[in-house]
Formats: structure tokens, sequence, C-alpha cells
DNA sequence: ACAAAAGTGTTCCTCATACACCCATGA
DNA sequence: TCATGGGTGTATGAGGAACACTTTTGT
């Protein structure tokens, strides 16, 4: 400390990373999915230990030395999730002096979008005492959702930390996203019907939208490309499979 | 180091923050502005010491103990230039390790918009060697534009650290928001004309926009509301002043 | 009167919306 | 042949682009 001092009072850098007490830096993530059903769900993992033990918080872990913020949270999903090559998105640095109560930590909050078609791969890490995608019901009043688990138990009182924020910033964000894209490639199978993309969106934004004018604007828009591959379903016309356009991969 | 093998054998906690080397967090800033005669500026520091010594880049600092990085930006602001309550939105982290050679930095980036009847305010503290609001001319090939300085010399070779990226990614940020708020009302004054206004959207836009267009979409939306004073310019009719609608407070 | 900038009206065109209708399939 | 979802056409209206025009001032 007198060290500092001195330096600041002779005039010398305020610029020597050496010299300041340093935070750690930590990546949360907000791992969304939209169901078979059609239900936008989010990953949730009941902690086991403190602090926050026994509630709610989305998955996260600290920076390593020699990773970008973004290769932490590429691999902090592998270790939660097992998944790879998803669409991750930072969102923003929440980083309120007293958000964790260990110690200074600042989060880089991430975006990650999975396939309804990959949810299945889904292996939890052991750090959790429950890992679970819970489905998120948009409302109106704070913090903008509800959250059930699978087994359509209502998720009482706040996430951990500061964890409603980052999720309540993630899905405004995905709904974003998903006017302006406008399809949320990353949670599509890699081939798709329209009709599956059209689902998500409606998921993402809770409303029905109108069959013509998003096949149109869809098309249009040049963002996908036909396959010669047909989905036949149940006791109706096959669907035509369509690809992300060249540019557009789901592994950007 | 043995202790965190220890704590990792034995399945322990992953999550105590106390166990991991630390970055320092640092807060980068592309400061903005559309000078007076329609030119977009940002600010550069010459840096006096090393690393990277005497050349140019974005004003910065380190985030601090006890404040958000919120804080930090404005802070670093204050210090730098004298301003205060101007807008400042985050961009995102900038954070591949060997970004900065002395030390493990991540930088929080962040855009600063300065209106131009402010920029006289302006009072550059003494860490650098010469500060000055740059002339911002976009072109084609990587990084994506030109600088100048006040007096017209093409400022040489790339800036220090990663610079470069982050001053690309403001500029791409400042044009996407100027084009869906769609008023930058960051960078006017309190009161303007919506011809001030219009000038200020081309300049970052770099191209013409036609008036009438722009006058009924603003006025449509309900962005500005008019006041009963004029600003009387040169031989002309006088303008009306509008001030940002509420909600749209330049200090947010 | 004229220049210069403020401010408005008019026409054209594109595109989003809503809705109706046909198509292909399994049962 | 019927139910179901895939796929397409068409009318309507809102909003953006381009351009011409009027208004108000200082000189």
């Amino acid at each position: 400390m007198a060290k500092i001092t001195t330096r600041r009072e002779r005039g010398g850098s305020e610029q020597d990373p050496a010299v300041y007490p340093r935070p750690s830096v930590a990546v949360d993530l907000v791992v969304a999915s939209v169901s078979a059903e059609g239900a936008l769900v989010v990953l949730l993992l009941k902690r086991k230990e403190r602090p926050f033990a026994g509630r709610w918080a989305l998955p996260g872990g600290f920076v390593h030395q020699g990773e970008s913020v973004g290769m932490a949270a590429a691999r902090v999903l592998r270790e939660k999730t097992g998944l790879d090559d998803v669409e991750l998105d930072e969102l923003r640095t929440f980083s309120e002096p007293d958000r964790d109560p260990r110690a200074w930590v600042i989060s880089v909050a991430h975006l990650a979008l999975v396939p309804a078609d990959r949810l299945s791969d889904v292996k939890p890490g052991r750090a959790a005492e429950d890992a679970q995608f819970c489905l998120l019901a948009p409302r109106d009043e704070p913090p903008g959702f509800t959250l059930r688990t699978a087994a359509g138990a209502v998720i009482e009182g706040p996430l951990g930390f500061d964890h409603d924020s980052i999720l309540a910033h993630g899905l405004s964000r995905l709904r974003h996203r998903v006017t302006t894209t406008p399809l949320a490639f990353g949670l599509l199978p890699r081939r798709f019907t329209l009709s599956e993309a059209q689902r998500i969106v409606e998921a993402i934004l809770g409303r029905k939208l109108d069959k013509a004018a998003f096949r149109t604007k869809i098309l249009s828009l040049g963002l996908v490309r036909p396959t010669e591959e047909e989905k036949r379903g149940g006791a109706h016309r096959p669907a035509k499979l369509y690809v992300a356009a060249k540019g557009w991969d789901v592994a950007r």
C-alpha cells in the first residue's frame, strides 16, 4: 500500500497492473434451448456448497490464466454440460462489488444456445446437487420470469448471486437477437424445417407468427438453403429440410 | 499450487475464488463525438510510458476494488478528460492472454458519447504525452478506418495493445446504435435542432439522409419533445429546439 | 430581392400482415 | 376420405425513399 502511494505521489504510472488488488474473473452462462414441446428452457444448477447452498443458480466458473474469457466460457460449458461447439455470445459484465459474498468477483455473462436435438447429450458435471433445464415463462413483475423444473415444480425465491439479473439480461438479448437475425440458428438442429424454426422463434417471443410471412421473410433474406431431403412426421405432407446458408454455420 | 491440486484431487470446490491466479481488469474507452464541423472524432492519447511508448492508444485504466466496472469507466473518463455525466455503454471484454505484454490484463471496452458542445470542456490528464480528438474516416481495408489528428496529420501504424480492434468494435456499435435508437442522444446537446441531430447521424453513418424522412421518423417515434425556444443562426429561418423525451435523458 | 436553411406535402414503392386456399401424407 | 400440418397466393395498409415545394429569417 505504501508502495502505491509512493508511485502516485511522484507522479508515476497509474498503469502498472501489478500494484493494484486484482479481482477474480468468472463466466456465468445462460444456457438456453427450446425443448421439443416448444418451451423455452434454461439450465440451472442446484448449488451444493456455500455460498447459496441449496439455491438454484446459473452454471459458472473462473477464467484461468492463459485463456481468454470466451475460451473460459466454452470450457465451463464443456465441464458442466459436456456440450461443445454451441453458439456462445458474450452478454456483458456483472461487477457490483458485493455480488459475491466470498470475494471480489467480476463475472462476464454469456448466452449459450443449445439445439433441441442436443439436449439429450447433456451430461451434468459433479459440482451441483441437481442440474435441470427449467421452463422459463415470461411474467410482468420482476424478475420478469417464472421458473419451473421439468417436473413442474415452481422454483422458489431468487437465484443465487445476481443471477436473476443475468438471466433477465440473457432472456432480453435472446428476444432481441431472434427479431433481428431473425433466426436463432444456434437453437436449431443442423437440418430443420421452416416450421421448426418458426416454433422456436415463437417460443422465444411468446407469441404466434404468421406462417406465410415467416417463410417469405426467411427465404427472401437468403439465410437458409433448401436440401433435397424431407422430414416425414405424422399423417401429413412431408416438410422440406433446410440448412443455415453459408456463413451462418452454427459453430460460426 | 500444491494446495490447488489437493483441493481438486479430493473433489473439492472449483468455485473458491481465492485459489486461482487473478488477472488485472481494465477499462478502455472509445470516447466518440461529432465535431461542430460534422466530423466523427475519437479521443486518442499518445503514450508516454512503456509498453507502446510514443504510440497512440485509447484512454484506459484499471478497475479498483470496491467499484463496479461501470463506475471504473466513469472514473477513468473523468480522470482522463474531466468529463462527467456522459453516456457510457459497455461494449465487450477483450481478453486475449497476450494482449498486454506486461501482465495478464482483461479489458472491458466501453463506448462514451460526448456532445459536441462539451468538447471544449475536455481537460486532458497528465498521463499522456498528447491527447487529441482525432478524425475518424471509414476505410475499406482493415482496421476499417483512417485516423488524422486535428492538424490533419495521418496517425501512422496500429494503435497500442489491441486498441485497433476495440476502436473498430466501438465504431460498429455506434453505427448500429444510431440506426436503431435512432438518435445518438449522448452526442447531442441538451437542446438541439432536428438538423443538428440529422447531421450527427449522417456523420456516423457516413452518408446523407432525406430531411423529410428523418424528421417524420424521429417525431413519429416520440423520442423528442419540442420546446418553446428557437435557435437563430445565420441568415435563415430559425429552427425549433427539441429535447430528448422523458426516459431518454442523456444521463440515463 | 436573394440566399440559406427550416419545415411540409405528394407520389411511388416496398414490405409486413392477415387470411384464404391448395397439397401431400398416414390412418 | 378425413384430419393434419406443409406450402402458396392475394388484398390491404403502413411506412420508407425521393423530390418538389413553401416558409422564415438576415443581409
